[in-house]
DNA sequence: GTCTATAGTCGGATAGAC
DNA sequence: GTCTATCCGACTATAGAC
């Protein structure tokens, strides 16, 4: 940590300044931030005790030491990973579920208003479990939490109960049944379900649609048939009478 | 272990005779069985890295030295939990695949019979995915190889894909649609993951429904919801008008 | 802030008595 | 077949140089 107070130091401009210091600050910031994807991917890919923390550095191109310089241990890292998630998936889905609250709480709604925010939450759902790049991450961990619980488990399962509650207030409506019955709950598990399984079975997935990922045009179709069964539970009249 | 080899031993009759070793081999047997049984929870807890032998043997109330001697290795034990698992979902829900393959082959299948065929599948599925006791280890240890391929993939990954393969060949002909269409595999990945839901968020699904464990009532509701999905796509109109 | 070296722990596998 | 004792490798965490 005296390296930057050295006078001969060539390579670092304005030694000793604040431009040296913020300097020296953000690469330790980016050092933590490679630390907490990479940890992110090896926690969510092999769980807690899986995972190792030589690995997790080596991925990061980092050294083992800087984990515990960062973050104090494993144990806290992992906990940071699973902040780091629950704050990045808040951030893309949380002013929704906030939006959708307020309205039920007015009561300005019909049920088709009620279907399509139901269709929003599944959409914005699939793209918080099987997007691109890093998000697809956030929902392995999610899930490896929920077959896995660890010490960190609350963290997680409180925001996962945040739109798990929203969603059940709009199934309730939907199909005129009170929110806490058990049947609605039920629905709605059923109905993250479908999205979940590309989440949690994603190798089987791509070997049966012969694919390495998930592309944009996957992504829309499973989007598509989320959605459409949406339509399909509540609202709309079941003519079992016309079936083949 | 030398208690039945003194001759004051009066609880082991016929010392070194036929009855003798094979009352030896018996417990052998059983405690090959309880090593199997204390693995499948523990590898589907835990994975495979996370789950010690050490605690495998001290929930089997066997030996660590035990493992080896049954299985060879932590890797074949693991190999053999997965085959078994196979072999146990094969008998439980085998039979019902042929018979729906056989009748497709033959082609006497109306639309309403598919249906009915589908929803038999995803009834079994329910009941071999959370169904009591064992069975309910069998799911989770399945969906945590999906989780995280292990070298034993490919036994588990073959079986599923013979599930999936049979239904989509009912969601098929249930839609009109070809057998290797991308969306029928999305659509029977979909109905597959309403089940599997409540196999890898257990500790979600338990703590939103106040609950310490799946009892018949739950899984009835769960079969019910999801066999009603089943009506819900394909053959079944949708009478978008009539929605409110 | 980064890195090397190392202490301390734990897990899988082995040897050999009984 | 079962069990104890032990080896060896891998891992987390720490100390201290730079």
């Amino acid at each position: 940590m005296t390296i930057g107070l050295r006078d001969d130091s060539a390579d670092v401009p304005l030694r000793g300044s604040r431009h040296y210091r913020r300097a020296q600050q953000d690469r330790g910031t980016e050092t933590r931030q490679r630390l907490l994807l990479a940890a992110l991917d090896a926690f969510g890919r092999y769980g807690f005790d899986g995972a190792s923390t030589r690995e997790i550095a080596r991925r990061a191109d980092a050294n083992l030491a800087a984990i515990v310089y960062h973050f104090g241990s494993k144990e806290a890292l992992h906990l940071a990973v699973a902040e780091y998630v629950v704050a990045q998936m808040r951030a893309k889905k949380g002013d929704l579920l906030v939006e959708i609250d307020a309205r039920l709480d007015a009561g300005d709604v019909d049920k088709a208003t009620v279907r399509r925010l139901l269709q929003r939450v599944v959409d914005i759902q699939v793209e918080t479990m099987l997007g691109d790049r890093e998000v697809d991450l956030w929902g392995r961990f999610l899930m490896r939490e929920q077959m896995e619980p660890s010490p960190v488990f609350d963290v997680t399962f409180s925001y996962m109960m945040q739109g798990h509650r929203t969603m059940r207030r709009l199934v309730a409506l939907l199909l005129d049944q009170r929110e806490d019955d058990p049947a609605v709950a039920v629905r709605v598990f059923t109905l993250l379900g479908q999205v979940v399984m590309f989440c949690v079975a994603q190798p089987m997935v791509m070997r049966s649609l012969g694919k390495q990922e998930f592309g944009m045009s996957d992504r829309e179709l499973i989007r598509r048939i989320a959605t459409e069964n949406i339509d399909r539970i509540g609202g709309v009249p079941l003519v079992r009478d016309a079936a083949g």
